[in-house]
RNA sequence: GCCCGGGUGGUGGAAUGGUAGACACGCAAGACUUAAAAUCUUGUAAGCGUAAGCUUGUGCGGGUUCGACUCCCGCCCCGGGCACCA
C-alpha cells in the first residue's frame, strides 16, 4: 500500500478527537507548559499559510513536550471583533454576527484538517458577551484606577473609513485598512494611560526573553531620552515657555525658540503686526495632517510672532517663532534652535536668516583649512583671502602657503614648501585645492599621511582652453599625483576612488569653465557658468547643482551644523567643558538658579480607545446631564451590542450606535434619572490585550478567571506571532496586563516569558499573497494534494523560522517525497534485521539534533536533519531493525503526527504514538569510534586520514608525516609547529 | 538620520574558530517504460586538466590566528522597524 495522506489523515483527527488527546488539565501535577499563537482575526479569505507557519511549528513544540512529560495548554480562539467584517457587512448586508460565525466556522474546518493538537474545549471567540464582558470589566477597572479618560484630541480620521485611527494605524499618512489619507479631526476620545507604565514597560524586559530585535522595538517605541526642561521667560510679561532638550550643553547656542503651532501661548505671544501672518500661518498648518507635515521634511517653515524671550544662560534675547516641524505633543511644544549644532534647526536659520553660534567644537578637529592655488596663483590673489576670512568667522584657522613661481612649476619643489606645515596638522584638517592645486593637493595628503576630513577641489573645466597652462600641469606631473588623468582642461576624469580614500567624509570637486575665476571675491564671487559636484564617502556622485553662488555653498559645506559631542566654545564660564560635563554642570546650574530641571521624555503617548464603530466592544459608560460620566456597575455587565440592521458608520464622528435610541437611551446609575449610552466602542486591540488569560479559565462568569488557574498557568511559557505586532499588540497587552497586576487580577509582572516571531510567507513570485495579484496559496489545496504533514514540514523547513520567505511548489514536492521514503522504509523494515551501531548513533545524533532545534526555533535543521537521517537508513535498508524504527516515528510525530500514527498501529501498537514516551539521547552513544581526520599543511586540507576518535597527539603527528601528500606539501621545510584537535584536525606548519 | 537583521552555487538555504556549500529544489546523463509521468542511480561552486590533482572562491578593503563565512577595524549594498521626538 502507497502513502495516502488523504485517506489516512481524516480517521486520525477523529480519534485524537474522541480520544482528547489534546485537553489540558488545571492543576495537573506534571509540570505545565503554556505555548501560545496569536490567535486568528478570522477573514472571510480563509486561512493564509502564514497561519501554518506559526501554528506547525508551535504544535510541534507542544506534542513533543507533551510527550517529554509536560501539561500542555496550547488553545485556539477567535480575534473577531474589527474592520473587514463590519466592511464586509455594510457591502453585503449580512449581519457581522452572522459573517464572524461562518468565517470562524471554515478557519476551524481548515484548522482541523491540518491536524493542530490544539485544545478546542478552551476555544474562545472575542464577540460573544460572556467574553466582552470582561474587556469591559477591564475598561471599568481601568477608568476607576484613573486610567481610563476623556479628552478633546485631534484625531487621525479615515474620511473613507469615517473612523478615528489610533497613531500606530496609520501607516505612511494613510488608514492602514484602507489606505486613505488621514486627515485631522478634533473629536472627544477615550484615552488609556499606557504612558503611567513607560518606565517599567522598559525595565521589566529584563525580566522576559524576547529576542534581542524584539525588545529594541518595544524600547524604540517608548522612546526614553534624559535632558533638561530649560525655562525661557517672555520678554515683558510672567509667562515662561519651557522647552525641552537632550543638549543642555548647546544652550549657549540658542539663536531662536520654535514653538508648534499648537502652543497655548501663542495667542498671547503674537505682536500686532505679525497677527495676521501668524495666524494665517497657524491656520495651513492646522489643515496639514501629521503626514503631510512630516512630508515637508525638506523645507522647514515658520513665521515670527513679534515677541522675544531670555536665554537664562547668558540673558540675551531670543526671538520666539512658531514653526510646523516642531511636534505639538512631544516636550512641551517648543524647541530651543541651536542651528550650529542641529541640522534641523540649521536648515530654519538658513532660510530665515537666524544668526548661527558655534558652541561645540569637534576635538578631534584641529580646524585647519589649507588653501593650495593653483598654476598662476590666481586663486590665491582672487578669493582665497575671503575663504580665509569666512573660515575664520566660523573658528576655522585658515592657511595660505606661499608656493613658487607658478609659471614654471615643479611638483617637487611645490611638495617641499608644503611639507614645512606638515607639522602643524596633527589633527585633521581640511585641504582646498585650485587647478595645479587639485594633484599637489592630493600628492601632500598622500605623502604626509594626514589625516583630512574633507578635500575641496576645484578645478577648471569648459571650452576654452590654455594651453600654456596645460603644458605646466603635464609637467608637473600630474599622474605621479595619483590622478589618473586630466587630459585636457574639459576632461575631469579623475580617480575619485583613490581621492575619496585620501579624506575621511568627503570630497568636495567644484569645476568651472574659466580657469581664473577673475572676479573680485570681496564682491560676491560668481561663477558665470560652473558646476559643483559632491562626492560623499561613499564614493558617489552625489548631488549636482546648477550653481548660482559658490561662496555660498562653500560656507555651507563647512559649517554645517556639528551635531556629535565636542568641547565647549563661546559658553562663558562651562568653556572648555567636554559636552558630557557640560550637559550635567549647566543643568545643575540652571536648577540652582530655578531656570531649570532633569527631565525625562517619551515617544510614547496614551493610547487612543474610541472607535465609532458598530462591530466592536461598547464602552460600559453612561452619560448622565447630571451626574456627568458615570460607568456601568459590574453587576450590569455586559453591555450588550443591540442587533440591529444598519451598522453603517454615521460619518459625523458618532458611532452607528448613535442612532438606535432605544439602546442609546437609559438610566443614570448613580441617579436613575434619564442619561445616554456612550456609543463609541472598543478598538480591535481590546479583545486581544488579555484573552491568554481566559483560556485558562474561559467559562467563568464570575471572575475574568479564576485566580488558582491563572496561577497555575501563567506566565505563558512561548508566544509566537507575527513581526508586525510585535510594538503594538506586544506593548498594549503588556500594558493591560500589568494593570491587572497591580490590581490584583493577574498573578505575575509580566504576561509572556518567552516572544518569538514568525517571517512572512510570500507568494511565489515575491509579492505579498493578495487576491488582487491572484497569488494566494490555499492551504486547502495542498492538503488535498499532499496532506496535511506534508504542508505542515514544508513550512517548517523553507527556511529560517524568523525570516521572510517566498513559497515554492517545487519545494512542497520535495518534502512530499520525503514523507514517501518513510513510509517506504516502514513497509520494507523486517522484524529480524539488527540495527548497525552507525545507524543507532546516527539515530542518537538525530534525537540531540531535534531536541535542540526545536527549542530554538530552527525548525528547518530540525527536518533537514530527519531528512539526512532517512537518507542514510535508505541506503543502509538492512541495517534498520524495528527498534530503530519505533523510535524514528516517535521522534517524527511531532512534525508529521499523522503518519506517524498510522505507521505506528501498522507496526502493531494498539495505543496512540502520542501516549509514548520522548526518547532522551545518550550523549556517550553518539561519539564516534572511526573518525575522518583532516590533515592540514599550513592550514590548507591536503589529506584526510580514517582513524580511531581516542588516537594521540603523538600517533597522529607520525601518522601524517608519513602520508605520501603531505611529505610532498613539507619537502624539505622545517616543521615549525603542529596543532592537533583531537577527532577533528592536525595542522602541521612549516 | 537612528535602531535591528542580513549579504554564501542556477534557487531556498547549511556551517558561529577547524573538510564552505549539509538538506531541499532545479538542471544534466543513465535505468525502468511502446511512450510520458512517477520512481531509482550518478553528477552538479568556478577555472585549468583525459585524469590524479592544482588554483580560486562566502559583498569590498584591511587586521588577528597555525587556521576566518564565523572574531576585530573601515567601507559598500539589501531587507525590516522608527523617524522633524529636539
Amino acid at each position: 500500500m502507497n502513502y495516502k495522506p488523504q485517506e489516512i489523515e481524516p480517521k486520525w483527527q477523529k480519534l485524537w478527537e474522541e480520544k482528547k488527546l489534546y485537553r489540558a488539565e488545571d492543576f495537573s501535577k506534571r509540570p505545565k507548559k503554556y505555548i501560545l499563537i496569536e490567535f486568528p482575526y478570522p477573514s472571510g479569505d480563509g486561512l493564509h499559510v502564514g497561519h501554518v507557519r506559526s501554528y506547525s511549528a508551535l504544535d510541534a513544540v507542544a506534542r513533543k513536550s507533551r510527550m517529554e512529560g509536560f501539561n500542555v495548554l496550547y488553545p485556539i480562539g477567535w480575534d473577531a471583533f474589527g474592520l473587514p467584517t463590519e466592511n464586509y457587512a455594510i457591502k453585503t448586508g449580512i449581519h457581522p454576527q452572522k459573517v464572524t460565525e461562518k468565517n470562524a466556522a471554515n478557519f476551524k474546518r481548515q484548522l482541523k484538517s491540518l491536524g493542530l493538537s490544539f485544545d478546542w474545549s478552551r476555544e474562545i471567540n472575542t464577540t460573544e458577551p460572556k467574553y466582552y464582558r470582561w474587556t469591559q470589566w477591564i475598561f471599568l477597572k481601568l477608568f476607576e484606577k484613573g486610567l481610563a479618560y476623556q479628552a478633546e484630541i485631534p484625531v487621525n480620521w479615515c474620511p473613507s473609513c469615517k473612523i478615528g485611527l489610533a497613531n500606530e494605524e496609520v501607516v505612511g499618512g494613510a488608514c492602514e485598512r484602507c489606505g486613505a489619507p488621514v486627515e485631522k479631526k478634533v473629536l472627544k476620545q477615550w484615552m488609556l494611560k499606557i504612558t503611567a507604565y513607560s518606565d517599567r514597560l522598559i525595565e521589566d524586559l529584563g525580566k522576559v526573553n524576547y529576542l534581542e530585535k524584539i525588545k529594541a522595538q518595544q524600547i524604540n517605541w517608548i522612546g526614553k531620552s534624559y535632558g533638561t526642561e530649560i525655562d525661557f521667560k517672555v520678554e515683558g510679561s510672567k509667562d515662561i515657555i519651557q522647552v525641552f532638550t537632550t543638549r543642555t550643553d548647546t544652550l549657549f547656542g540658542v539663536t531662536a525658540l520654535v514653538l508648534a503651532p499648537e502652543h497655548p501661548l501663542i495667542e498671547k505671544l503674537i505682536k500686532p503686526e505679525n497677527k495676521e501672518e501668524v495666524e494665517e500661518y497657524i491656520k495651513a498648518a492646522k489643515k496639514k495632517s501629521d503626514f503631510e507635515r512630516g512630508q515637508l521634511e525638506k523645507e522647514k517653515t515658520g513665521v515670527f510672532t513679534g515677541s522675544y524671550c531670555i536665554n537664562p544662560a547668558n540673558e540675551e534675547k531670543v526671538p520666539i517663532w512658531v514653526g510646523d516641524y516642531v511636534v505639538a505633543t512631544y516636550g512641551g511644544g517648543a524647541v530651543m534652535v541651536v542651528p550650529a549644532h542641529d541640522y534641523r534647526d540649521y536648515d530654519f536659520a538658513k532660510k530665515y536668516n537666524l544668526p548661527i553660534k558655534v558652541v561645540i567644537r569637534d576635538d578631534k578637529l584641529k580646524g585647519t583649512v589649507l588653501l593650495i592655488h593653483g598654476i598662476c596663483g590666481h586663486s590665491k590673489e582672487n578669493w582665497f583671502p575671503w575663504f580665509k576670512q569666512e573660515c575664520e568667522k566660523i573658528g576655522y584657522k585658515a592657511l595660505i602657503p606661499d608656493l613658487p613661481n607658478a609659471e614654471n612649476p615643479e611638483m617637487k619643489e611645490w611638495l617641499g614648501t608644503l611639507s614645512s606645515f606638515k607639522e602643524e596638522f596633527a589633527g585633521d584638517l581640511i585641504v582646498v585645492g585650485h587647478s595645479l592645486g587639485v594633484p599637489v593637493a592630493c600628492k601632500f595628503i598622500e605623502e604626509a599621511n594626514l589625516k583630512v576630513k574633507k578635500l575641496i577641489l576645484v578645478a577648471p573645466t569648459g571650452e576654452k582652453q590654455d594651453e600654456k597652462n596645460w603644458q605646466a600641469l603635464k609637467k608637473a606631473g600630474t599622474d605621479d599625483a595619483g590622478i589618473s588623468c586630466i587630459q585636457k582642461f574639459n576632461s575631469t576624469k579623475l580617480d575619485w576612488g583613490k581621492i575619496r580614500r585620501l579624506t575621511e567624509e568627503s570630497v568636495i570637486y567644484l569645476s568651472t569653465n574659466d580657469p581664473y575665476i577673475p572676479l573680485s571675491v570681496q564682491e560676491n564671487y560668481k561663477p558665470l557658468k560652473s558646476e559643483i559636484k559632491i562626492f560623499d564617502n561613499k564614493g558617489h556622485f552625489n548631488e549636482s547643482y546648477g550653481i548660482k553662488e559658490l561662496p555660498e555653498i562653500v560656507s555651507d559645506i563647512l559649517i554645517e551644523a556639528y551635531t556629535d559631542y565636542g568641547k565647549l566654545v563661546n559658553s562663558g564660564q562651562f568653556n572648555d567643558l567636554s559636552s558630557e560635563e557640560a550637559i550635567e554642570k549647566i543643568t545643575a546650574w540652571l536648577e540652582k538658579k530655578g531656570a531649570g530641571r532633569k527631565k525625562v521624555q517619551y515617544k510614547l503617548r496614551d493610547w487612543v480607545f474610541s472607535r465609532q464603530h458598530y462591530w466592536g466592544e461598547p464602552i460600559p459608560i453612561v452619560h448622565c446631564p447630571k451626574c456627568g460620566v458615570a460607568p456601568v456597575p459590574e453587576k450590569d455587565l455586559p453591555v450588550e451590542l443591540p442587533y440591529v440592521e444598519k451598522y453603517q458608520p454615521t460619518g459625523t464622528g458618532e458611532s452607528p450606535l448613535a442612532a438606535i435610541s432605544e439602546w442609546v437611551n437609559t438610566k443614570c446609575p448613580k441617579c436613575a434619572g434619564p442619561a445616554k449610552r456612550e456609543t463609541d466602542t472598543m478598538p480591535n486591540w481590546a479583545g486581544s490585550n488579555w484573552y491568554y488569560m481566559r483560556y485558562c479559565d474561559p467559562d467563568n462568569d464570575k471572575v475574568l478567571a479564576d485566580s488558582k488557574k491563572l496561577r497555575y498557568w501563567l506566565p505563558v511559557d512561548w508566544y509566537n506571532g507575527g513581526m508586525e505586532h510585535t510594538t503594538l499588540h506586544l506593548l498594549y497587552s503588556r500594558f493591560i496586563y500589568k494593570f491587572l497586576f497591580d490590581i490584583g487580577a493577574a498573578p505575575t509582572p509580566e504576561p509572556y516569558q518567552r516572544r518569538t516571531s514568525h517571517g512572512i510567507v510570500l507568494a511565489e513570485d515575491g509579492r505579498k499573497m493578495s487576491k488582487s495579484f491572484g497569488n494566494v496559496i490555499n492551504p486547502d489545496d495542498i492538503v488535498e494534494k499532499y496532506g496535511a504533514d506534508t504542508l505542515r514540514i514544508y513550512e517548517m523547513f523553507m527556511g529560517p523560522f524568523d525570516q521572510t520567505i517566498t513559497w515554492s511548489a517545487q519545494g512542497v514536492k520535495g518534502v512530499y517525497r520525503f514523507l514517501e521514503k518513510v513510509w517506504r522504509i516502514v513497509a520494507e523494515s523486517g522484524e529480524n534485521k539488527e540495527s548497525s551501531s552507525e545507524i543507532l548513533r546516527a539515530l542518537q545524533k538525530l534525537n540531540k539534533k531535534i531536541d535542540e532545534d526545536l527549542e530554538a526555533t530552527k525548525f528547518n535543521t530540525a527536518v533537514a536533519a530527519f531528512m539526512e537521517f532517512i537518507n542514510l537508513c535508505l541506503a543502509k535498508k538492512e541495517n534498520v531493525g524495528k527498534d530503530v524504527i519505533e523510535k524514528t516515528l516517535i521522534l517524527l510525530s511531532p512534525f508529521a503526527p499523522h503518519l506517524a500514527e498510522e505507521l505506528w498501529q501498522k507496526i502493531g501498537h494498539k495505543e496512540s504514538i502520542f501516549l509514548e514516551k520522548w526518547p532522551k539521547y545518550d550523549p556517550k552513544l553518539i561519539k564516534e569510534e572511526v573518525v575522518n581526520l583532516v590533515v592540514q599543511v599550513n592550514g590548507k586540507v591536503r589529506d584526510k586520514i580514517e582513524v580511531e576518535a581516542s588516537l594521540s597527539e603523538e600517533k597522529a603527528r607520525e601518522l601524517a608525516i608519513s602520508r605520501q601528500i603531505v611529505q610532498k606539501w613539507i619537502g624539505d621545510k622545517e616543521i615549525k609547529k603542529v596543532i592537533f584537535v583531537p577527532g577533528k584536525i592536525i595542522n602541521i606548519v612549516t
